[in-house]
This record gives structure tokens, sequence and C-alpha cells, in this order.
DNA sequence: CTGAAAGCGCTTACAG
DNA sequence: CTGAAAGCGCTTACAG
């Protein structure tokens, strides 16, 4: 005999009210003709009874979980709250629930993520994927949140204007030797951020390339990035492709005694959450969470609708590119035109104090 | 018509291997006494069809979704990701899948965050709940992570011990005055934490507490905590009483010229994502994520194994209180016996020096 | 406007 | 060891 469940169902209440189930079910859900006298003491009764619905005899029946699943390479990523929240906010507004998975570590394991989802019902999956890594549709229908540059992408900020706005905003700052600081030359979101920074110097202006985790493969993890003699060597502005890396970059200029902003400047990206409550406040560019996750969310939707729900496919042939916003917290530029404070020190004698000591 | 399922089902896979379903379902279940050699042949051919179950049809049928809900305060919380991706892991190895839910905002959102999800047939709920709001059972078996103190608590971080680590960790560096740095005074966690301090404080110590939404209430926010000020009035340590408000001190601090860790001492709580790459490294006390999720997770299937799965129940009625763990990063304080290095400015004749500036 | 009935895909006693 | 059958709770054409 199958478990019967503790709560009230359809059966129940039509039995006690006198009426079908087909009934009760029309006028719970709106759907069929019913006379609005009896479907109002039918929804008023189920309220009695405490009616809950069995999505799972809802979910078999009509062929819909109403879930869809959200895979993330790492939650532990200092992005991810955003994202999650802002996909879970979209999703739960469309009626669906969000089942969350973890591919956590390698590829196995974001295919075995995906598979889980599959089998426990998902509709659709949204999926932020491993660095470099290419989903081959699932069986079915994914958005992925990457960068324009994943192929089968469905949307992603607009990286690569982002790194443009920093170079426009160092550049009217008046810095001429800006240090692009990243973690991983391999990620796409990365390359295309540095894409554009350089495409955004001005003919006088120049950038050179620091990649953390390479720096790191020699000299060990938490080793100092050498900033301060960066500064020596004439750089004024670090831009880091990540407000990760340039909090590790302000708080090792800090520690050297290079005053930011007056003596440099430090960009991030994302405005994570610490971003705006350290000393001083990061500038940044920040993704719009809200926009993407609707995105992504309205156009696994739509296909979920349109095709039947179990075909695999990529969603979204060409990525929609969501701008991203420039936040400016740290305003002063060590040659910022019409910067008339006298506590400034020129950046450049400065720094050669600095070498000498 | 019900909506068919593209995937094939036990039916087909039955029919065209000449058997019945239920073999068919015994066999790929192992529950079933089938011989081995046609349960081999049902398997295979499983496999090649691609056979799925239907979640919805075994959640229908056993009265089990296989399914918890994790609802979380605010996802956006900078130790969001760790528990989550903790709970994920326990309840994957656990054979269930996690529905996620933002109770962002106030209580209000909470509560229908819980009903959302019972309504999607999770079987129980791991709840991290807002600020001083008590959990009253909602119709499903309930695990409450907060703190001990908080009622009908299922497991916490010692956060009371984590704090006393704190104060005698500042204690051995030889510092008399302690300022604690917390964010909200109703924060049953943050509470904690600094009973934990204080009660691990040695006579000839003394500390005060700045609550920093009370300062901005007053001050605007992102207003300076006045920490240099604190430095010059004797402070020599700063116990923040999480992460984040660490950083806000440490790059203050630093801000001010004030050198971390030789002048003055920070530490925090969480070990949040940042907290080992800033320069100095943060010294912080950490909860075990992944213990605090085994046994939030086992103590909830603990329950919906035993009881009906329906009936609402707080899970544990003791608190387990899990260890926290204190990470040494920045390792001088400025009294620490021993502790010749010329280099080192006494902290109080260098405060003066800053105060006549 | 309302009801009887079929069927989604599975599991589980029960009979053979 | 294997199969026939009931039933979980719902929705949806269809008939009245």
């Amino acid at each position: 005999m199958p478990t019967a469940r503790p709560g009230p169902n359809l059966s129940r209440i039509a039995t006690s009210l006198g009426v079908s189930v087909a009934t009760v079910s029309n006028a719970l859900s709106g759907k069929g003709r019913v006379s609005e006298q009896l479907a109002e003491r039918i929804r008023e009764h189920a309220a009695e009874l405490g009616y809950v619905p069995s999505q799972a005899a809802r979910a078999l029946r009509t062929g819909r979980s109403g879930v869809i699943g959200l895979v993330l390479p790492d939650i532990a990523n200092p992005l991810f709250p955003k994202l999650a929240q802002a996909i879970e906010f979209a999703a739960t507004s469309a009626g669906y629930g969000v089942l969350i998975a973890d591919s956590r570590g390698n590829i196995t394991a974001q295919t075995e993520a995906i598979n889980r989802l599959v089998e426990r019902g998902v509709e659709g999956l949204v999926i932020v994927p491993r660095r470099a890594t290419r989903i081959s549709a699932a069986s079915c229908p994914v958005a992925v949140i990457d960068t324009a540059s994943t192929p089968g992408n469905t949307v992603a900020a607009d990286h690569w204007q982002g790194g443009r706005d920093i170079a426009d905003h160092l550049a009217e700052l008046g810095h001429k030797r800006i240090l692009v600081i990243g973690n991983n030359p391999e990620s796409n979101v990365q390359n295309d951020r540095v894409g554009g920074i350089r495409s955004g110097l001005r003919p006088d202006m120049h950038s050179s390339t620091l990649w953390i985790e390479r720096l790191e493969r020699e000299h060990g993890t938490g080793c100092t990035l050498g900033l301060a003699e960066k500064v020596r060597e004439g750089y004024t502005a670090f831009a880091a492709l990540s407000d990760l890396q340039a909090l590790r970059a302000l708080t090792e200029l800090q520690r050297d005694g290079i005053a930011v902003p007056d003596m440099a400047s430090v960009t991030g990206f994302d405005d994570l959450i610490f971003s705006p409550v350290i000393t001083p406040g990061l500038t940044t560019v920040a993704m719009d969470m809200a926009t993407i996750a609707d995105i992504a969310i309205s156009s696994l939707l739509k296909t979920i609708q349109t095709s039947g729900s179990r075909e695999g496919m990529l969603v979204g042939a060409d990525t929609d590119r969501v701008p991203m916003q420039l936040i400016i917290r740290q305003s002063s530029g060590p040659i910022a035109p019409g910067n008339g404070d006298p506590t400034k020190v020129d950046p450049a004698k400065r720094a050669s104090q600095t070498e000498t000591s």
C-alpha cells in the first residue's frame, strides 16, 4: 500500500463538500468553469483544512516539475551570493524552485552535478561553467552564464566594456602606467576584462599584467606581489581583475606605506561585499546581477515552454551582453587634472624617496 | 491526456524485454528477489536506453521527495557560500537534493520562503534564522543553525569558545586594552562572541565594545570608526566580531598610518574568503562548516526517517556545539613577551606622535 | 456548470 | 523467482 500523505488532498475536500475532485481541482486552479459561488466555498474549505497541493502528483501528471537547477563552479566563490540571490529571486517570481549543485573540483564533478539535477527532474539548468569548460547540451534546456567569448553562452556581463570603463576612469585621473593584476590567464572572464582595459588605454598610457597564480607557483602561496617595487618603477595605478585581487593589492600597498589613493590608485571588478566598507572604498565595476538573472531565467523558461522539456539544447544563440556599471569610490588620482590638493605628493617624487630608503 | 515524458520508462523497458514492470523496478532498485542474471540484463538495457527514473512518480508513490530546503537570511551574506557548499555536499552525499530560498528582508519573507519550500514538498528544512527570529515549527522537520542561545537551535559553532580563543591569543601577545568591534548588538551570534571574549580576558586586561550600526546611525554609513584615536587612547588590539568588520578596521588603521600588526593587532571571526589573502593575513576563528552541515543534515534525516514526514517539529533538543578553530596569521603583538624586534615602535610613543601631527 | 474516468510512472504487498 | 494489480494525488479531455 502506498504511503499516505498526512495532509488533506483534493479527494478529501471533494468528499467533505459533496462535489467531485475535478471540480475542486478546477476551482482551486481557476481553470475550469466553476460557478464563482462554489469556487469560493471550495477555496475557503481548502484553506481551512490547510490544503497543500502535492507537487509530486502535479509534476507526474503534467510532466513539469516546476524546478530548475543552478550549477555553480564553486559555491565558495565570493561572487556567488549575489548571483544565487538574483537567480533565486527571478525563478521564484516565475513560480519556479531552484535546486543547487556545486561542481566543485573538476569537470567530472560538473557533469555529475548536472546529471544529479536532471535525475531530480529539473526542467532546465542555469550553469556557470568551470573555467574553460564547454557545456555540451545536457538532456534539458541549458542557459550558460559566463562571458561572450564562451561558445554557447546565453548571457553575460559585458566584461570588455567594464574593462574599458576602468581604463577611461584611470585615463581621466591622469595615470600613465597601469599594472593589471589578474589571477589566472585561462579565465575567459578575466581575459575579456584585460582586453577591455587595454583597448581603452590612451596612446600615452602603458600597461603590463601580473598573473597571481603564476607568481605564486614560483614563489609560494601568499607571496608578496612586489607592488611597492612597481610604484618605484613608476606605476601609479593598479587595476585588478577582481575585487579580491584589488583588496590584496590595496592592503599590500598600505602595509608598505604607500598611501591610497594619494600615491596610487587601486581598482577592482565585481563590487564584492567588502568593497564599500574598506578604507579607502574600492572603485570597481559591478555586474548587474538582477538583469543577468532575469535574462537567463526568462530565456530558459521560454525554451522550456516551447520545446518538450527533455530535449537538450543551449538557450540563446547570441550572448546577451549586460552593461557593467562603474562605481567610483576612490576618486583622487595622482595626476588628476585640476587636482590642487597641496597635501598630495607627486607620486614620482615620493616613489623615488621610497626607493632610496 | 497526460503529457508523455520523452524518455523511456519502466514499462517501455519491461515490454521490450518481455518482463513485467515490477521485475524491472525490483531489478533496478535491487530490492526484490530477481535472479542476478535477469537483473543484469535489465540494468544493461536500461542503461542503453538512457533510462532516468521519474522522481515525481517515485515521490508520489513513496511520499518522499528526496529534497530538503535551505532557508538563508540573506544569501548575499559572505558566510553563506561556505555554508551552502557544506550543506549541499552533506545532503548530496545522503542522496538528497537541496532547494534554496532567500528570506531576504523581513520575517514575513522568511515565512513565505518556508511555505514555498513546504509546498514544493521538501521533507525537511535547514534554516539559518534571521536575527532574533524564533522558528515556530513549520509543517515539516526543521534543523536550525544559529547559536546555542537561540531557542530550538539544533547545531551551532561554539561562538563563545571562539571568543575565548581570541581573548587567550590576545592575552598571550600581551595586549591590555582591547576594542571589540561588532555590527549589531541584537545578533545572538555576535553577543555570544563578545561574551566569550570578555570571559577570556585576564584581570589586567580591559575591553570596550564599538557597535558599527549604532555609530553609522549617528554619523552616516561608511563613517570612520575613529580607530586611530583609540590607538592614541592606548588600545592595541581590535577584535572584530566578523572578518568583514576586521577588514574595515584593518584598512582604516593602515590608511591612518598605523602599522598592523606592529602597532596594533586586528582579529576577526569566520575566516572569510579574503582573510588569507590580505596583508597582513587576518588572524581569525573559523567555523567548522563541514561538521555543522553534517550534524544538521544527519539530525534532520534522522527525524524525517522516524516521524511521518509532514509533522512539524524542531530537530535536536540540545544544541550541538561545534568547536571553532583559531587561525593565527598575524603573529606579532605590540607587547609580545620576548619580542625584541628593534624596528618595532612602542605603540604608545608612536600613537602620541600621530596625535601631535 | 459539474462529474466520471483515464492515466502520468512508480513501488509494494500479494499471489503464483 | 516473477507477475498482476492497486494506488499515490493530480489534471484534463470528454460527456452530461
